[in-house]
DNA sequence: AACAGGGTCAACCGCTGTTGC
DNA sequence: GGCAACAGCGGTTGACCCTGT
């Protein structure tokens, strides 16, 4: 492995290619074949390095390039993709005909990274955003288990936050129930009343602008379950995942997830109950994409079984009905994307 | 009309992997 | 095995465009 000498300076053009650029590249290339980039600019006539030929030709001018948005197959490919290469562009990149790892990257940055983030999906693992609903729990019992409270302590309750992305979460979150805090640190003017411990706060329930999050996303379900799933994604359930990752933590269940666990029974195509066999650990996993875009016109899903009769067509679509899916009854004031 | 702020995406940069001598 | 050239990858940048004020 060799150091990589740096294009010379002196003499090469850097920025957006013009016309002209392009034609004498092009035309050299048709005439010669790629390869052998370092030489190529200096025989085609272009002052550009070897390296920003190449990158012009295969993000570019590759005349099997596609161009154009980026299809529901082909976002839904990248999801998947992505959660079991990660930022491995270039291998997402060769199961998409046409499109640049280039193109692919940025893509995911633009739109669908953002989109998981509003869903309270973390974009890295593919799994819901725990930290939040973690932060939740502990608010929500907190806020309600005591009528002051000390912010410090009961950020306390959740270990360090080094994220101050959190921090924020939470004061707003206080702010936003009625609470605020006080010059010397103290949580004031409680205004819930919940009868029951576990019981979500009114307000949230009846509040309708809630982040929703999307748990079903590598949720895993055996292959066996799915296909006793119905098609009605509103009658799909994470409960058991959850309560196995949990549970499996040695954590006891938060309220929040006991309170949406309840509401969100998964039940087969006769309106049962799903079993509580599905557990993060022992099934495959099952992709939320799928259940986000697939058209009913796409012939070549990769795991046809996951797809569903959805047909949405434009981004507010795509979060529309993501949005509707699962409502997990985390506040806005916890919606990540409002903060950053 | 002018400006600011945010989003998008082509292009660049720095690094690593591969190949050939 | 060591070295150099080359190719490729992923992260980052910055110009451009659009929208809101």
């Amino acid at each position: 492995m060799g150091k990589s000498p740096c294009c010379e300076k002196n003499g090469v053009k850097k920025g957006p290619w013009t016309e002209e650029e392009d034609k004498k590249l092009i035309n050299y290339i048709q005439k010669h074949g790629h390869g052998r980039w370092r030489l190529l600019p200096k025989n085609a006539g272009l002052k550009r390095c070897g390296k920003s030929c190449r990158l012009r030709w295969t993000n570019y001018l590759r005349p099997d390039i596609k161009r154009g948005k980026l299809s529901f197959e082909e976002e839904e490919t990248i999801i998947q993709l992505h959660s079991v290469l990660g930022n491995k562009w270039s291998a997402i990149a060769t199961r998409l005909p046409g499109r640049t790892d280039n193109e692919i990257k940025n893509y995911w940055n633009t739109h669908i990274k953002k989109r998981l983030l509003r869903m309270g999906i973390d974009p890295v693992t593919h799994k819901p955003r725990l930290d939040l609903l973690q932060l939740y729990s502990v608010l929500n019992s907190t806020v309600h288990n005591s009528s002051q409270l000390n912010i410090s302590s009961f950020l306390g309750n959740i270990g360090p936050i080094s994220n101050p992305d959190l921090l924020n979460l939470a004061t707003s979150y206080l702010s936003c129930q009625g609470n605020y805090i006080s010059q010397d640190g103290q949580v004031e003017n409680n205004q819930f009343q919940c009868s029951q411990p576990n019981e979500l706060p009114n307000q949230i329930q009846a509040c309708p602008d809630t982040l929703n999050a999307q748990f079903l996303y590598e949720t895993q379900i055996s292959d066996a379950n799915l296909e006793q799933l119905s098609c009605n994604p509103t009658s799909f359930s994470c409960q058991n995942s959850l309560h196995s990752s949990w549970h499996t933590n040695g954590e006891s269940t938060p309220d929040i997830c006991e309170s949406f666990m309840s509401n969100y029974v998964y039940h087969d195509s006769n309106n049962k109950p799903i079993a509580n066999d599905i557990s993060f650990e022992t099934l495959p996993s099952l992709s939320f994409s799928s259940f986000l875009s697939t058209p009913s016109s796409s012939t070549t899903p990769l795991r046809s079984s996951s797809t569903t009769c959805v047909n949405v067509s434009t981004e507010d679509e795509k979060d529309s009905y993501c949005s509707n899916m699962l409502v997990f009854g985390i506040p806005s004031s916890l919606d990540p994307s409002r903060h950053i």
